[in-house]
RNA sequence: CGCGGGGUAGAGCAGUCAGGCAGCUCGUCGGGCUCAUAACCCGAAGGUCGUUGGUUCAAAUCCAGCCCCCGCAA
């Protein structure tokens, strides 16, 4: 079985190095170009070409794979499929034709929710119970091809964005090398998606910015949602404040929202639409995360300051 | 050379502008109070002030280089 893999971010190293461990011959490896990233404008390999310059397998790295030069390379190789995990662009079909057993994807989300490109962060903060990983048959449209098989992950309610993705990435190079069996035996299923499907679209930095006007809970799964990327954030005397561990509180104050209402020795509760919010580690802008027990003993902060500006 | 904040006791910070005794809050340790305590009172330990060099009678503080951490932008 010759693979393909095409894969640009760390959820799609799990799958990648599970394929090779298990002895399939991953002929070839398709991910995003090099680009500036961090803190002076370095450029970072995508974590794919990392994994991929261990095992000496070919790469390439296309501004758009569905060119010309692109199709060649992979009709060169004479793939008998193509394993795609958060590639991060749309295959064509002269593309999804040329594997003899097609194109499979992995994808973090129990299909058909949450298509798209940020289902992880996405059920953290919709409050959903479960998410999982789906492998499934690609066809033309955005994660809407036929299910070959799926698994469910409880979400726990001290999981984040990050813990979640980092549990549906292992889980998605478990479940791959079982769908690449079964497709070699011939044994796998395929089935629609049906009609209940919903989109989670691209996370964008701005989605972190704190409404103190929503219920606690909502602000805490947010904040839980963007953890540890891109995070959910405030600010307080014109300064960024990220939030990165908070729970909701139920009982009710007078104030406004946004208000800092109460301050323990190791935690602040802010006042919110409903409830409270609690706020038990942040960072501020420019220092390093720390818990609030410390934040306190230095720069402080008192009852009545108001955060979101 | 993208823009900016920062490195001072185990933690979080003030002190730097204007050079002159190393400070605050918390933690730790010892003692006291208390039916009791994470509360309160008394006391103690703990520092190459990121690093190298320069200026100076004197540098955490001024000047130059280097290392490291972080926020923004991409």
């Amino acid at each position: 079985m010759r693979i393909i893999y095409m894969g640009t971010p760390d959820f799609a190293v799990c799958a990648l190095s599970s394929l090779i461990e298990s002895g399939y011959d991953v002929a070839g490896v398709v991910t995003q170009p090099d680009r500036p990233k961090g803190r002076g404008g370095k450029v970072m390999y995508p974590p794919v070409k990392e994994e991929a310059l261990k095992h000496n397998i070919d790469i390439i790295q296309p501004v758009r794979v569905k060119d010309e030069a692109g199709v060649a390379w992979i009709r060169d190789k004479n793939p008998d499929l193509i394993v795609v995990a958060a590639f991060g662009q749309i295959l064509s079909k002269e593309i999804l034709d040329i594997p003899k057993y097609g194109c499979i994807n992995i994808h973090a989300s129990l299909l058909p929710k949450y298509r798209g490109a940020s289902p992880i962060q996405q059920a953290v903060i919709d409050g959903e119970d479960y998410s999982g990983v789906t492998i499934m048959m690609m066809d033309e449209g955005l994660d809407t091809g036929d299910i070959i098989m799926q698994k469910k992950v409880k979400i726990e309610s001290c999981d984040t964005g990050g813990t979640l993705h980092d549990k549906l990435a292992v889980l998605g190079g478990e479940l791959v090398v079982e769908a690449v069996k079964s497709i070699e035996k011939g044994t796998f299923t395929r089935t629609p998606q049906g009609d209940d499907f919903s989109y989670a679209g691209i996370i964008d930095k701005k989605m972190g910015l704190i409404d103190f006007s929503m219920e606690a809970e909502a602000v805490e799964r947010l904040i839980r949602g963007l953890s540890p990327w891109p995070s959910a954030y405030t600010y307080i005397g014109g300064k960024l404040l990220k939030i990165w561990t908070a729970c909701a509180d139920n009982s009710e104050c007078t104030g406004e929202c946004g208000e800092v209402v109460k301050v323990d020795s190791d935690s602040f509760s802010i006042k919110t639409g409903k409830g409270l919010l609690k706020v038990l580690e942040l960072q501020p802008e420019g220092k390093r995360r720390m818990k609030v027990s410390d934040y306190l003993n230095g720069a402080g902060i008192r009852a009545g300051a108001i955060l979101g500006k």
